[in-house]
RNA sequence: UGGCCCAUGGUGUAAUUGGCAACACGUUGGUUUUUGGUACCGAAGAGUCUAGGUUCGAGCCCUAGUGGGCCAA
């Protein structure tokens, strides 16, 4: 009998992945990580992680599977938490889910679960895993959650064929609502619960609060740059070449605080990111006023009005080598080839239709329509159908 | 110094040319969402610069003051 070892977060997802996989006839163990114990940056609830511990602990007496808890606090904070405060202590606007499963869920946890003699983790993600058997190898997919309106395949994007390998996803073939129905059905206490939202193991927190732990205010101006730009003017259409043309898209606007006016002041560049529309405080105008850059280093912030505004559009972003990451390493490609794909830079967003342009320096991801805030530091995931072939960091 | 114009919620504007102040943005609460963000729904904010006056009744009319802008010299 093959041993999994299931996540339980507490939530009911991974409480029915537990369920399925002891219906398929898995010798399932129940564990908790526990991440996260400063409440002091998060919003209500006094102790989450107490009470989704027990939860965890509920569910699994209820199944009859052995249960235990493990405190990854500790590297929780080194990979994940450190990371963000430097990705935004940089002007970048870092997604700590996307490296949570990477480094937390589907490797520290994942090497804690092997050394207790299992064979599989699961989780209660919405995707589902694929195997091609290639001659004596096989090579693992990852494909959406057959629930469209759950995929939460984006999340999983920087995962390895060696941790694809060793991964289950019980519910990927199931919708929210079927998962809650036999939750309803098992009498599990997670069958009401809500989703979990926010940060993954810290919850819901307020972010300019959590990132003043390092991140000093500091005052700055605001300036809205007109729609009207001359900096949105002339546009060359021709170009010697491809690659020209995509060193074009890619280039990121100069701003000054001359191209503009100065319409208000703020308490710190790296607390915003693009595409932003709340917290300006700034008023009086006949559209909202959205983030359109951050300058970290001048400290100003770029704005423009409407969700239409030109400075929030572009149709092309680039991913550096360092950071372009294959599922498929079977399919990645070799500079000077180029392949359409189906894209997306943040999690849910519908995909796009896209080209993937490889170069020696990295990866041009050409759209098919402008997007609307692609922000550095973001993901971005490509996929053909339901496959997530690869995903990069937004240079 | 003379002349002209303006003064409304946090911000920008509106109010059938006298009948108890509207819209947008912002703020805030919630919904959606395992990142940031977006989107959606709701709420709270002014009694109209100050002091007088006309009127049954004034944000809208009159007088003075205060503050700001413009032209002239």
């Amino acid at each position: 009998m093959k041993r999994v070892i299931v996540g339980l977060s507490g939530g009911v997802d991974s409480s029915v992945a537990a369920y399925v996989l002891q219906q398929q006839g898995y010798e399932v163990i129940g564990l908790f990580m526990k991440n996260w114990h400063d409440d002091s940056v998060t919003i209500s609830d006094e102790c989450p992680w107490l009470e989704d511990s027990n939860d965890a602990m509920l569910v699994a007496e209820k199944l009859g599977i052995p249960f235990q808890t493990v405190d990854l606090s500790e590297q929780y904070k080194e990979r994940i938490v450190d990371y963000m405060f430097k990705e935004y202590e940089n002007g970048r606007t870092p997604n700590p889910d996307v490296l949570c499963n990477r480094e937390i869920k589907f490797d520290v946890f994942m090497k804690i679960a092997l050394e207790l003699g299992a064979d599989y983790v699961a989780t209660g993600h919405y995707c589902r895993k694929g195997i091609i058997n290639e001659g004596e190898n096989e090579i693992y997919q990852l494909l959406a959650g057959a629930d469209g309106n759950k995929d939460q395949s984006y999340f999983l994007c920087q995962l390895s064929q060696n941790q694809l390998a060793k991964a289950l996803f019980p519910i990927g073939e199931l919708t929210k609502p079927e998962v809650r129905k036999i939750a309803t059905e098992l009498d599990l206490v997670t069958a009401d619960k809500k989703d979990s939202q926010g940060l993954c193991f810290i919850g819901k927190v307020r972010l300019p609060e959590f990132l003043q732990q390092q991140l000093k205010p500091k005052e700055g101006v605001i300036v809205e740059i007109d729609r009207n730009s001359e900096l949105y003017q002339n546009i060359p259409t021709e170009f010697d070449s491809k690659l020209d043309e995509l060193e074009y898209l890619t280039t990121k606007k100069i701003y000054a605080v001359s191209h503009g006016k100065i319409v208000g002041k703020h308490q710190g560049a790296h607390y915003f990111t693009k595409g932003q529309r709340k917290g300006l405080g700034v008023g009086g105008t006949i559209e909202p006023l959205f983030v359109i850059d951050t300058d970290v280093n001048e400290n100003v912030i770029y704005t423009g009005q409407s969700h239409a505004h030109p400075g929030l559009f572009k149709s092309a972003l680039f991913v550096t080598n360092e950071e372009e990451h294959w599922i498929r390493e079977d399919m990645e490609l070799q500079p000077g080839q180029t392949m359409d794909f189906l894209a997306r830079i943040r999690y849910r967003q519908p995909l796009q239709k896209a080209t993937l342009h490889k170069v020696e320096s990295g990866l041009y991801v050409e759209f098919e329509a402008p997007q609307s805030a692609i922000t550095e530091g973001q993901f971005v995931a490509w996929y053909l159908e339901d496959e997530l072939v690869g995903s990069g960091v937004i240079s």
